[in-house]
DNA sequence: CGCGCTGTATTATGGCAGTCAAACAGCATG
DNA sequence: CATGCTGTTTGACTGCCATAATACAGCGCG
């Protein structure tokens, strides 16, 4: 039953990450249990801690088994500062080898 | 036996649109066989043919079965402006929402 | 203690995408 | 017409992704 551009999981990733920086899991806060945000998305819970797993593995959030698993102190900026290295190092100079071909200017869109 | 970031025949598919727009095979031109393609890159001929054939479908290569697949008239242009095209439509609004999440501006970029 | 929540591990199943090998089909040239 | 190039089809194999159904393990609160 699957067939996705992109894998549930790293969308998921991607959502929580992006919650993360931007507020809406504060730091100390208990983050969406891995039952509630299954049932929210619509996904396997087995699917969502996998999704979570990678972040442990980082420290950026912290289980407390049985309770519940929360975002570390200094996540966000933590977070905010690898995927900005990973984004110029990885998949910028792709962009803009691409873009170039296309005839494209960074400047040009940045502007609008 | 696979494992890549990105799928080899969507790899080919690039190295052969970057061909045609940037002039490396001109209109008109015989492409690379499948089979020589595949011996330079490594890779199988149906994985070259894979890539070969989203062009087909697209009428930007033309194909005399027994002889070769040639670069269609005005290739080039088309295949320009429709990359130009869905680049801006699907690819860029994302780059520039992640790029805004992350904090990452104009001047950090063009320090090239 | 027991109930209800938390995360985790196990096992099995299904589907799809990517890759490959081998055989098939068309055209040109000597 | 036979050789050698072309693209094309068939069938199969592999690994990843996602799912499901259980069962297990830790913590808190009434």
């Amino acid at each position: 039953m699957a067939g996705h551009s992109q894998p549930v999981y790293l969308k998921l990733r991607d959502l929580i990450a992006a919650g993360i920086i931007d507020g809406t899991f504060p730091e100390g806060t208990m983050l969406p249990s891995v039952r509630a945000l299954a049932a929210e998305q619509g996904a396997n819970p087995l699917t969502v801690a996998k999704a979570y797993q990678q972040f442990q593995l980082d420290g950026l959030v912290e289980v407390q088994r049985g309770v519940g698993m929360f975002v570390a102190r200094g996540a966000a900026e933590r977070l905010r500062r690898s995927e900005r290295e990973a984004f110029l190092a990885n998949e910028w100079p792709q962009i803009r080898a691409r873009m170039e071909r296309l005839g494209l200017v960074a400047k040009d869109l940045l502007t609008t």
